[in-house]
DNA sequence: CTGTTAGCGCCTTCAA
DNA sequence: TTGAAGGCGCTAACAG
């Protein structure tokens, strides 16, 4: 008899307790019921080990207490906090929560947010932006009425939509501010083509801050690696860091200062210009982006960006539910509603991998030493 | 007109198409149709943007086509890998996932898999072993006929249930082969009372493996952190191997090498030691577990039990939907099911921080240099 | 091959 | 406060 058993239903427990199904669903949502009744239908639901139903009472237009989160793919580190974060909040409001994992494929995000609309999630959380190749899903979600939450990488558009902005452009003014005061003005940028929202964002922020002063940043100063392997692994984030270093620190001229991506790819960077024979920070500064494990492990340990995940996680999940009221009770008019948009901030965390600019750095002919 | 939208039902497409409800029923699940009739329907239902509802597809039997994964904390540091071959391997399966984490909660164990059993789930994994105080979610759960898979840190009673062992004991066996060859007899151990399930077992293994060595490790030389914060994070870890360091490295009595329940431990163990004075490999040996990115980054990198958690993820979700279609089939009387297990092993890495038995070892009266 | 009928488990009028 | 009846969207018998 280990067979899938017969589910208890509202009518066995009203024939256990002597009433109509009527009564015992009126004590399921605790309305117009005697105290007395109420007691004796208890014991029955509980003689027999009766649940409700999920399924049948959304068929007659319950909420499911379902949410979905839709998560781009590793790329951005700090993802698994978002998630812990969202997953906590929701389960604190009573929510179920889906998670799908897209690994960058849009089409993914398209075909994943009609398999959650078909199970009639009562909202869904986008941790990442819309960038073009995204909006099909979540346009496919918005006209099937169900309530959306973004993650935005900037301010821009954060309007339109419930959203929830990592502001990069703070994020790297911080970096900027932090490193100019340092002296230095050859600053250099490290990303990888699979930080697809993250990596352009962040360096037009520190493009801009640095313009602010009256300074820039070359092309030559650049460096995106343009791994994108399927399935891609921490590992190589930090061999991206490492071609970074190889890229920018072994020409004459090169930067004294250089932001990454994200730590992974800076501590990457840290190894190899060590190798190279470059001190950290005399030689070079470093500043890493997400405030990971690794940062504070690396020697010397590293300068970053903290990203709070978790509670970014939680807040997509506080300003999906906000908006998911915003719309039940009815007076959204489409393009006139106000949305929430709260904005995270990731605040600078000064470590031992950033210090002053070298003295000759203009002269940039300082020669390789052994670590 | 942003109110959610009345839903596109079966028998809109009907009236539109020209047919019977049940032909178009008949055409989604595409049975017994001709295939003129099926080209109307499909036209119809493209022109409406139909799509059948899973909730009243499950309400008539059908599977709903969501599996739930319960995770018991971050404490086991390759979770996030878990979670994503769970996710992956689900997807590919056409399965949605529930995740949910509990923070070492045994009562939200319970609360949770109730949850998702009311939605109906099709399978249940639980990525942790059953310790007593989880068997109340896992019993429920099976008691609703909700097939189920577990991970287990031991063979033992790993044939009661589709489960996926991650293998302890051979890791551990590894670890002290390992370290056995570089000359060490006087080994500890370091962990953390957050490590519930992997940390004892851990510590059993490497006793076992060290004592059919003809050796042992005193209580002296096993440290076991008390943190459980609410909230733990990455940090608090770091700094348990820190205080570990410093607890079994001040006396003149001290092991030659140790074992950390996780890389987070063993990094922060490294760390304090080399602030101690000591030099690693030179005197004292580290060996990691999890294989994380902070492994490879450390100096010296990591010698490490790499654990292949998306490959495990991946299992645990294989296993369940095997133990599902077993299920289904209905040749299952209770005890007598044979389950699938499949055996996971932690592979040794070999790095840095593992080396030959310091000489003058058993004297251990070594001074402390500067780093 | 297609249409008719009945009902999954629950909720919501409406009447008692 | 309680009961009886109808129906949410879909499917499984049947009948045609």
């Amino acid at each position: 008899m280990n067979q899938r058993r017969r589910r208890v239903t509202i009518k066995d427990v009203a024939r256990e307790s002597g009433v109509s199904p009527a009564t015992v669903s009126n004590w399921i949502n605790d309305r117009r019921i005697s105290p007395a009744t109420s007691a004796i239908v208890a014991a029955a639901a509980a003689r027999l080990g009766y649940r409700p139903s999920g399924l049948a009472r959304s068929m007659r237009g319950h909420p499911t207490s379902i949410l979905g989160l839709i998560v781009p793919s590793v790329t951005n580190h700090s993802m698994p906090a978002i998630v812990r974060g969202a997953e906590d909040r929701a389960s604190e409001a009573g929510y179920l929560l889906f998670v799908s994992n897209i690994d960058r494929d849009w089409e993914k995000a398209l075909e994943h947010t009609l398999a959650m609309v078909d199970h009639d999630v009562d909202g869904l959380a986008y941790a990442f932006s819309v960038s073009t190749p995204a909006d099909p899903a979540i346009k496919a979600a918005r006209e099937a009425g169900v309530p959306v939450s973004l993650l935005l990488p900037s301010r821009a558009g954060s309007d339109q939509v419930a959203s929830v902005v990592l502001d990069n452009a703070s994020a790297m003014e911080d970096a900027a501010a932090h490193l100019w005061e340092l002296g230095h003005r050859r600053i250099g940028y490290v990303s990888m083509t699979a930080s697809t929202n993250s990596g352009p964002e962040r360096l037009a922020s520190l493009r801009l801050a640095l313009r602010a002063r009256g300074s820039d940043i070359p092309d030559k100063f650049v460096y995106i690696d343009d791994v994108s392997p399927p399935r891609f692994t921490d590992y190589e984030a930090i061999e991206c860091g490492r071609r970074g270093a190889a890229f920018l620190l072994s020409k004459p001229d090169r930067p004294t200062a250089i932001c990454a991506v994200t730590d992974l790819l800076a501590v990457g960077f840290l190894q190899a210009a060590r190798e190279l024979g470059f001190r950290v920070p005399e030689d070079v500064s470093i500043v890493g982006f997400d405030d990971l494990a690794v940062a504070r492990v690396a020697s010397p340990p590293l300068t970053t960006l903290a990203v709070p995940g978790y509670a970014l996680g939680q807040t997509l999940i506080d300003v999906l539910l906000e908006a998911a009221r915003a719309d039940g009770s009815g007076h959204g008019v489409g393009s006139g509603t106000p949305h929430t948009t709260h904005v995270v901030s990731a605040t600078l965390v000064a470590r031992g991998s950033t210090g002053p600019v070298p003295e000759r750095a203009h002269n940039a002919r300082r020669g390789r030493r052994r670590p």
